[in-house]
DNA sequence: GGCCAGGACTCAA
DNA sequence: TTGAGTCATGGC
């Protein structure tokens, strides 16, 4: 049987500062990536509304970003959380030229404005996914990393097809609260990983844990929550912070990308301590989360 | 072959 | 509260 399906493409008036293309150099930047897919002018991924699955395209025009979104019924509901999301995922709603007047007044990092010029701080939008990332991430190399990542969205996640492509949405909690050790273990996720990927699981599927409580509370208490569960330290926590709720306040001490980027422009260290990396950070106060994902694009 | 990856945990002292 | 050991595997 032939599914009808709607397609409706809205648009959002594109901010200063912000180039498509940038975002798009950066979600295409080498990494075998299975929740969207780049093309030359667009990127296209399913996301999840309350109401069901939609299959989203987001492209450029000289003024306005363009969703075009394709679900079997869309309400207008359906189509402001589509904006939002967009809006989340590219942070569209910031102003970031006093960040570009920072980064201009020094001499480390005054050509980031022209060489990243309106690189946005990509996010990921599901707080789920963010903190599973993180523990997929930890200490293993980022190309296995997407590997095992992959596995686990190919046979937990949501799927749809579009033509002969397939597109998949990060796992919902409950699929994998009910996923086996063992089944994670077949995919290469060591014993740690599966523990706290569970853990996490568990805390999201009795409501201890989502987005919007969260998002009602101060950095502090979001920290202090997220590092309540066994697995998630404060590289993680600081990591979703950023990626997830949109503090702009917040450094990943201790990852090994930022330690590098910091010896390679600032001249520290390999492995700066807490003391060096607070003192490069301070003029920065209010933009410490896009220095951090400036100074990972530099590296890249 | 050895060392390190977008860390975080346990356990000993 | 600090440091060593552990995890699992890929890539260089």
């Amino acid at each position: 049987m032939e599914i009808k399906r709607i397609i409706k493409t809205v648009k959002i008036k594109q901010p200063a500062n912000f180039s498509f293309n940038r975002c798009l150099e950066f979600l295409n930047r080498g990494y075998a990536e299975c929740l969207y897919m780049v093309s030359e002018h667009a990127v296209k991924r399913m996301i999840r509304l309350t109401s069901g699955f939609a299959l989203i395209e987001v492209s450029a025009d000289m003024q306005y970003l363009l969703i075009r979104i394709d679900k079997a019924e869309i309400t207008h509901s359906d189509t402001k959380e589509c904006y939002d999301y967009v809006i989340d995922w590219f942070d569209l709603d910031r102003d970031i030229s006093g960040f570009y007047q920072l980064l201009e007044k020094y001499a480390e990092t005054e050509n980031f404005p022209k060489k990243y010029y309106g690189l946005r701080l990509i996010g990921i939008v599901d707080l789920f996914e963010a903190l599973c990332w993180c523990v997929i991430g930890q200490q293993i190399n980022l190309n296995f990393a997407h590997k095992i990542k992959t596995r686990l969205v190919h046979k937990y996640g949501n799927k749809i097809l579009a033509g002969d492509q397939a597109y998949y949405a990060f796992p919902a909690p409950q699929a994998l609260l009910n996923a086996t050790p063992e089944e994670l273990a077949l995919m290469q996720f060591s014993r740690q990983k599966i523990n706290y990927i569970h853990n996490i699981a568990t805390v999201f599927c009795a409501n201890e844990l989502n987005k919007s409580s969260l998002l009602t509370l101060s950095k502090t208490e979001q920290m202090d929550q997220m590092l309540a569960i066994k697995g998630v330290g404060p590289w993680t926590a600081n990591y979703v912070s950023m990626k997830s709720l949109r503090n702009m306040n917040c450094i990943t001490y201790g990852d090994t990308g930022l330690s590098s980027a910091l010896h390679k422009h600032f001249n520290t260290a390999k492995k700066p301590d807490d003391n060096t990396i607070n003192k490069i950070f301070r003029p920065f106060a209010g933009w410490e989360s896009y220095l951090n994902f400036y100074l990972w694009r530099s590296l890249g």
